[in-house]
DNA sequence: AATGGATTGGAATATTTATTCCAATATGTT
DNA sequence: AACATATTGGAATAAATATTCCAATCCATT
């Protein structure tokens, strides 16, 4: 018989080790377990066992997997560690920022504070009425195509493999070489288009090719100073907010994911991205 | 009757308020508790009636001295207000399915709402001494490879992206056609890899590939299950919230752009993303 | 399709833990 | 000192929680 763990880095070790070659429910213990460790202190065996969507007993069975004798035991371990130093979350980021003014961690600080201010402003400011537009476009759509560069890319990348997931047909234009190719875009088609001061030669152009086309657009952009902010043109705003010279993109993936699963939804696709 | 604490703060106001003028039992818990609030949350009646010297009998009614309906009641507040983010999974999953679906500005709301409890445990949960040795690893590399796919290969076109604005030589393995290629990596570089579960073959390769040849290896990953959670490899774990099936990158974008600037700092590289 | 073994959920049970109640004790007042 | 009132501890009960067990289901193998 093996022996119980006895620390908590004993315990992700163990997790680790048992990881491999694990039945459905108990992987998802597993899981489940491996990222919510703080809560294993404060609750009961049927409150971890819904939270990782399984049966209290398979719970039950994977504490005895992990070689403790059971859950109350495994729970002592956590107890006895338990740790009272968990601020709020306003303490915490200052203390990332004490750690010096150019540390990793304060730059870190300044950067889950601006995410958090993207969002809050995301959800503020989006125009729904866009957004349900653009979804209703997106959904009817034969290819979508997307463009972004630089900065951009990411979003477009991401957006490529949300849609690909739920087996929406893409085109990612990846303006590699300055080589974007606005013939594939066809009539019955959709064009997504990410951009960012300063707007990039290629997207514009791929933009324009799909208007002149009728082929609806759909932009991601920063400012209503955009030149997407057009007529024709769905465009949703996301402002930044930014940190020194930089700029993340927290809340423009959020809008990302958000319009990808809308579509996929819409289309009654198969859930599971 | 006076009501409840309903926050922990209001919880220590509370026990000042009642402090003057009680007898000896409910005074010997007065002071245990302001001493022990982190134990209430893990403990017993049994045990902390122990702790203060008293009888279980008389701690409870300390409970309700206190305001509260009994030991329970009170031991509630210290559970939840310990676990920041959302106990009851299950019912917001419920509700994205109700309403989320149908209305995309609510899924948006939703994916808002994830992301902000994302970067709130990207804060609580980020280890700074890590962070502080991925940066200082990254500053010395003479190129740094990066690599990610599916999910995350978006993280990796912007970290690519960052690096490259900063003059920061890179080199983005897409493992495109499962064509990574290991023998790019050479002495003196470093490695970046992004990966989540499932965690792809290529990436794995291309890390053993690093620690074979000494090359040091940057992992940014989910829970702390996953493999790149050995020796060896600074590995960073970020634990997004998910929404139903599918799980944005708000709070991973974050940490790589942190990582970036920090690297570009550290480097004494111009700054202008 | 049939078999065996692994895996699972739920009901039944055991255990722990919270809570109430009351008799015993202490405290203060006359 | 005698009384009334407040306080206390412990035993009895109620409730919550953990744990076990078994029948149903799933899965792979033939």
């Amino acid at each position: 018989m093996t022996s119980a763990p006895t620390t908590v880095d004993g315990f992700h070790a163990r997790l680790r080790d048992v990881a491999e070659d694990l039945p459905k429910r108990m992987r998802q213990c597993a899981e489940y377990l491996a990222d919510n460790t703080d809560r294993i202190a404060v609750s009961t065996v049927a409150e971890l066992a819904e939270g990782a969507g399984v049966a209290p007993s398979a719970m039950m069975r994977f504490c005895q997997v992990m070689g403790f004798n059971g859950f109350s035991d495994m729970q002592k371990l956590f107890r006895t560690a338990f740790a009272p130093g968990l601020p709020d979350y306003a303490t915490r980021l200052a203390n990332l920022r004490e750690r010096g003014a150019e540390s990793p961690s304060a730059l870190l600080a300044e950067f889950v504070d601006a995410g958090r201010l993207s969002l809050e402003n995301l959800a503020n400011s989006v125009d729904s009425r866009v957004l349900d537009q653009a979804v209703a476009a997106l959904s009817q759509a034969n290819v979508i195509h997307i463009i972004g560069v630089r900065r951009a890319y990411s979003v477009a990348t991401y957006l490529s493999y949300a849609f690909e997931k739920m087996q929406i047909g893409t085109v990612l234009h990846d303006g590699a070489g300055k080589l974007v190719n606005p013939h594939a875009v066809r009539d019955g088609d959709a064009v997504i288009a990410i951009t960012f001061a300063p707007y990039s030669e290629e997207t514009l152009e791929l933009v324009q090719q799909a208007q002149a086309k009728d082929v609806p657009v759909v932009a991601i952009t920063d400012t209503a100073m955009s030149p997407v902010h057009v007529d024709d043109i769905l465009a949703l705003s996301v402002s930044e907010v930014d940190v020194g010279a930089f700029r993340a993109l927290s809340a423009t993936l959020s809008l990302a994911i958000t319009l990808a699963v809308a579509v996929g939804a819409a289309r009654g696709a198969e859930f599971g991205i």
